[in-house]
DNA sequence: TTCGTGGGTAAACGAGGGTT
DNA sequence: AACCCTCGTTTACCCACGAA
């Protein structure tokens, strides 16, 4: 850190601490006032309480909604899934959503430069804000918490057939994925609802196209990495190595080729598609129905976050059928 | 053949609540 | 107080597809 920066965190640092103290003076107008969800959760009787201790004794109180089976190794004991039938046990997001501070009400305080000091959330402790970019962590507790998550996920990833995000068992017929068909259908309501805000499908910032759903930053940065592929000598499509043959070209034969089968092939996948029935193959199926945990279009219209064109022809009725024959089909797996 | 797009994945962030 | 476990969410990247 040089003394420009030095100085710069001090002055801010002054102005912080009364930020500070002003925000401690409000969490005690606050708590006079109503003592609020604290005390409300106060006998762990939530659904935050029942999802830490899925693992353990309550695990048959769950409600009446549908529990998918978790590898025991995991120890994660609930995978309810909001978009089936109801919100996941322990779902504290929403709440967390709402009941989140707004950023501005952390103590925090960053110069026009982007420097300044910021209270950890965890340890309490104050740290230092290089380049504007503030984190309710400080580093050092952002770095614990960075190997904790890296375990949890290993350990997620070590456990074969188990999804990668919420570690429920994931269906025989899906096993070519790491995330069970919820999530990832959950990751497709995410970039629909972003596509509904008139976001960046990508990377969520603002689109600053009319055209198209994805920002001329990240269109950018994909013709770049299409463009480092061919100076590289690979092909921009499957990033393989281009051999002799293929010099002088994009895309590398085998990706020529199945370009041509792909097209000799669309008319006969049409009519498989079609005469197709809904509800047997999640990959092929109107899944928008089925919003994964915290996906709030799982309240909302489905027809309109739906990525899928085949999608807006399903009836409500037939969706509600459809969830229960995915529930029955895909998920009883409980020995 | 190009390039926008949909969808999958890994890594990181953040929070609640438990344990040492 | 410090650390850990767990899990939902976000961000960034990559791959494959398909319209033009």
């Amino acid at each position: 850190m040089d003394e420009e920066q030095t100085a710069a965190i001090s002055s801010v640092l002054e102005q912080h601490e009364e930020n500070v103290k002003v925000k401690a003076e409000d969490k005690k107008a606050a708590e006079n006032g109503s003592k609020g969800r604290d005390e409300e959760g106060s006998h762990k009787s939530g659904p935050t309480a029942v999802a830490s201790r899925a693992n353990a004794t309550s695990k048959a109180t769950i409600n009446s909604h549908k529990v998918f089976s978790v590898d025991p190794s995991l120890k994660v004991g609930i995978g309810i899934v909001n978009d089936i039938v109801g919100p996941r046990a322990g779902d504290k997001s929403q709440a967390q959503h709402t009941q989140q501070p707004p950023q501005h009400q952390q103590a925090t305080t960053v110069n026009e430069s982007g420097v300044g000091v910021a209270q950890c959330t965890r340890c309490k402790k104050d740290y230092a804000i290089y380049n504007g970019k503030v984190f309710k962590l400080c580093p050092h507790c952002r770095e614990l918490q960075r190997l904790r998550s890296r375990r949890w996920q290993e350990k997620t990833k070590a456990t074969s057939g188990s999804c990668r995000r919420c570690g429920t068992a994931i269906p025989q017929d899906q096993s070519k994925y790491v995330l069970c068909p919820p999530c990832r259908l959950n990751l497709r309501n995410t970039k629909a609802q972003r596509l509904e805000k008139g976001k960046c499908v990508h990377c969520s910032g603002e689109n600053d196209s009319q055209t198209f759903k994805v920002c001329f930053r990240c269109r950018a940065k994909d013709r770049e990495r299409r463009r480092q592929l061919e100076l590289n000598n690979q092909c921009n499509r499957c990033s393989s190595k281009l051999s002799n043959e293929d010099m002088g070209r994009k895309v590398c034969l085998n990706c020529r080729n199945r370009n041509r089968n792909k097209k000799s092939s669309s008319a006969e996948k049409t009519t498989i598609m079609t005469s197709s029935q809904p509800g047997f193959d999640i990959t092929n199926t109107n899944t928008s129905s089925l919003t994964h945990a915290n996906t709030t279009s799982g309240t909302a219209d489905n027809k309109t976050t739906s990525l899928h064109p085949q999608d807006h022809d399903i009836p409500t009725k037939q969706q509600v059928e459809l969830v229960q024959q995915l529930e029955a089909n895909m998920f009883a797996q409980q020995p």
